[in-house]
DNA sequence: ATCGTTTATCGTCGATTGACGATGATTTCA
DNA sequence: TGAAATCATCGTCAATCGACGATAAACGAT
């Protein structure tokens, strides 16, 4: 334990709640859908794609970007939008397991770690 | 409660949404993996792994109820609540795939298609 | 029957979200 | 140079979230 205060383990877990959230939204999952099909899109296309105000649609890729999903490149008068694969990766590889974990029977007591993370602490409180 | 009728092609995503907002949060991630581990636990032993307020563990505790992936029994004076491992599971199956697609290469236009995969449509727009 | 424990619900409050229109910046095209 | 197009940002508004304390309901134990 003893953890130093480098890594705060708090501090994963919300990255990772920024990174779901930001994928909680019908609108932002049909436009990360729509990237990887086409690879990069043109805010333009999303709006057009979507029943949204352009400056809604603009909302949204903000919220994607910040969660560092994708990335946008100012092209000209135009923003061309990109997966960023790197990071859905990252996420896919935290996730995975994650839900791995809940849906298996019963971990019950491991021997080996743990837990002990010991802190998830959420706002700062840890569960025993 | 409104459960849907057969297959609204965007409430799928919806309930997608709902369940990936469910996880979006410290706590509720805190709490989860604190079921993973026991198995089963009454309120009051995660209010206490906790540093927030039992009214507040409630309120957590019924957002993950509501979107089913815990289940909780009244057991006597208290409440037993329990990792709905079918709903976990489902919820695998959904977002695996769809972050295994999000960080692929690109799959580009696959035989024909006109990308429509379906329905993205978000708030009722899809991307054409 | 009453008390104490446990949990859900209610009401409130501040902060955030999601939507929109309007505006402004930037670049391309005529 | 001017007009049109594209996109981000700002301001606003209603709705929801997240937290809390207080209260009520259900049950076991006295």
């Amino acid at each position: 334990m003893a953890m130093n205060v480098h890594e705060i383990p708090a501090e994963a877990d919300e990255v990772l709640a920024l990174r779901l959230r930001a994928l909680a939204h019908p609108a932002r999952l049909a436009i990360v859908r729509a990237l990887a099909q086409t690879g990069r899109c043109q805010c333009g296309q999303i709006v057009r794609g979507l029943t949204l105000a352009q400056s809604t649609v603009s909302q949204h890729l903000k919220v994607l970007k910040e969660a560092g999903l994708i990335t946008g490149t100012i092209e000209g008068p135009r923003s061309c939008y990109c997966l960023d694969r790197a990071t859905v990766q990252a996420l896919a590889d935290e996730v995975l397991p994650l839900l791995a974990r809940l849906a298996a029977p019963a971990a019950e007591a491991e021997a080996s770690e743990t837990d002990a993370p010991g802190n998830p602490d959420p706002r700062a409180g840890a569960l025993a």
